[in-house]
This record gives structure tokens, sequence and C-alpha cells, in this order.
DNA sequence: CAACCCCTACCGATCAATAGGTCGCCCGGT
DNA sequence: ACCGGGCGACCTATTGATCGGTAGGGGTTG
């Protein structure tokens, strides 16, 4: 709150800021490694060197952290979103899926929430739905950016955004339980194949 | 064992599994509600009117029951495919999609676990695995049963295959969130649109 | 038919582990 | 001296699991 960052002196409250995002990183990796039912503060905690009552200092509950987790993913989301102004072409997709093959960390965790919190009264459940049809509002606008209003099978963009987000999550799924059997940047260009009008050759 | 079941009696091991059954039954209920790792033996041997010890005596220990419970789902699969001769239209697909909608409770338990499983050392990490792998094959089976060798967009059957299963997946997903947003059954067939190849008008 | 026994089904008591969370104290920088 | 950061002790619930029992239906024997 206090703005008057002026010297060179990292405020306290920064410091705290910094603990609190190294907090976090270990709560994504315990996330995904155990669920968040099976994520233990203690075993987070471990991961920065605290104990888990002075993790309890910085988010006060469980719920909290995963909260401070949820947020930090809308973070990203958002900067990505302001490079691509909220409409990103198929092949800035593409080449997240490929991003995010490099770090099975990361999509295991949202994977594992998403199916996680599908769960009854799972705190992150309203957060899922919300962030789902943001998705897909999403995806809409950028289909029909590239594609225009008619896609092959005689598609909407409306239909076909649900489609191309399915195909994200479900290999995604696959892929993790079967890295070598499932290549996922390939099939999800596959799947832009289907999505590109074959009108135009392509060179 | 004994094998004269000559008479009506049916054998008290009839009636062991019987009450399996039903543990079982009460298992997938449980699992839907609160995943996996949430899932307490209390809270299943509740709803069948047992103590968590008399649970214990059928199947003796949890990861037991879990594995019942995966064991119950290939059985289901076995009828299908059987059904089918192991290559399943793309239409009969279709009408399964449809009927899991009407049964969101048992999408539930598998889309948990197929998140769970994701998880480290998770009893049903193998057989998520595995079956994946057996359900991809037979997505090839009965595409290229469909459509040939060649589909929309230059890909093989083996391209589509985990198109196609990704499809069911995260529909499913997006439709367990918001079941109002996400009309299920008519998005997977969309994607049957996507697949099907267009120099045959269809009527 | 009765006495007997045995095995299946099931429960009570109990455990050790682990969970999330509270309270009060201390330590060190400013 | 103050205060944020952090820990130790402690608490209560819940978990999966073990052990020792017991009720009773069924078959066997006399």
């Amino acid at each position: 709150m206090t703005a008057h960052d002026s010297g060179r002196r990292l405020g306290r409250a920064t410091r705290n800021e910094d603990r609190k995002a190294e907090i976090i990183q270990a709560a994504l990796e315990v996330i995904a490694e155990r669920g968040y039912r099976g994520a233990s503060l203690a075993a987070v905690a471990e991961r920065v060197g605290l104990t888990q009552q002075g993790l309890l200092h910085y988010f006060p509950t469980k719920e909290a952290l995963l909260i401070a987790v949820l947020e930090i993913r809308d973070q990203w989301d958002m900067a990505s979103a302001a490079l691509a102004g909220s409409a990103w072409p198929m092949e800035m997709m593409a080449s997240l899926v490929e991003y995010n093959a490099t770090r099975p960390g990361i999509v295991q965790v949202f994977t594992v929430l998403a199916g996680d919190s599908v769960t009854e009264d799972h705190p992150a459940r309203e957060y899922f739905k919300d962030r789902y049809r943001w998705v897909r509002h999403n995806a809409v606008e950028s289909l029909r950016n590239e594609y225009g209003d008619e896609l092959p099978g005689g598609l909407t963009p409306e239909q076909a955004a649900p489609l191309l987000i399915a195909i994200m999550d479900g290999l995604q799924v696959q892929w993790l339980h079967d890295p070598e059997a499932v290549d996922m940047p390939a099939s999800f260009r596959d799947f832009v194949k289907l999505l590109t009008p074959d009108d135009l050759p392509k060179t």
C-alpha cells in the first residue's frame, strides 16, 4: 500500500511479496505432484524452508494459497492476452502448446486442478467455470479473426471454440499420462489443419 | 469355487459378489463427489450401511477398492466393444456421448480420476496409461473403418485418433463445469463433421 | 432332532499418521 | 521500543488400517 518506494530500500513490503511468490511457486510444484487435496501445507512450507505455521503467516488458510495460485495463472493469461490483443492467432496457440510441452509441471497443476475442481464444494469450482467461459469466448474471437465465419464442416466459430479448448485439455491429459505415445504439439497442429479451410493449398 | 450351484440356493458366494457390487457402486458415487483422495472408506461404507471395518472385509485396502472400480469400467468397455466388434462407428460414439450426458456421475468419476491419476505414485496411473493406449488404438481402427486412410486436412487415422479421444475428454471437463454453456453431444457431433470428408454433401 | 462346529460377515476398540489451524513467544532490523 | 517474520507447542479431526472378537446360517454327525 505505501507507495513511497523511493530509495533503493526494497521495502519490507517487497520482501513480503517475494516470499509469497516463492511460496506460490512451491505450491505449484506440490499441487502438480499430489493434487490440491493431497498437497499438504507442510509439504509446501518445507520446500521454501519454512514450517507449516510460518507458511500460514503469509496465507492464512490453505484455500487462500490455492486462490493465490489460481490468480497467478490469471496474470499469465492476462499478460499473454495483452501481447496478442485478445485475439490469439492459431500460430501463437500452437507455440504456446509447444512451450507447455516443455513444462510438464505447470501443465500438470492445472490438469489436476481442473479435474479436482469438478468435485463437490471445491474452492476452485467457480474459478474454472469462469475461466472456461472466458477462454471459450476468447477462442471464438480468435477463430473468427483467423478463418471468418465459415469453418470446415460448416461450423461456426462458436461451435469450434469448445472443440479447440477440449483439444488442448484433452491432449494434455493423454500427454501427461504417456508423453512418448502422444506428441502434444504435433497433434495440436493436426487439429489446426482440420480447422483450416482446404481451398487454400498453403504453398 | 464349489461349482455345484445346482439348486436355487444362490450360494453365499453370490451374496458376496452382490455386496461387492453394491460397494463398488457406492464408491463410484463418493469418488465422483470427492475424488479418490477425498473419498474416505467410511463415507463409502456408510452409503452401503456398513462400518469402515466392514468394508475392509470385502476390499482389504482402499487401493483394492479403487482397482475394483476401474475394473468395472473395463467390463463396460469390453461389453460395448463386443457389441461393436472392436470398431465403433462414429454414430455409436456419438450416442455414447449422448448417453454420458445423461449420467454426470459416471462421467465425473473418470474425469476426476483421470486428472487425479497424473499425480505421483497414484495407484491408477498405470491403468490410465494403458487405457489410453488401448482406446487410441481402438479409435484408429474405427476411424480407418469409417473414413479410410485419408481424412480431412490430410490426416491419417493415427493422427486423428488422439484428437478424437482428446475431444471426448476435453468436452467432458467443460461440460461438467458448466453443463448449460456446453452442449457436449452437439459439440461432439460438430467434431465428427470436421472429420467427415466434405466431398460427399450428405443428401 | 439335537449337538456340534465352522466359516462368513461384520463390528468395537484402538492405533499411528497426518491434516489444517490457533496461540503465544521470540528474534532481529529500524 | 516496536513490529513484521517466523517458530514451538499444542489441539482436534480424520484418515487408512489392525486385531480380536461375535452372531448366525449350514452342514455334519450321532
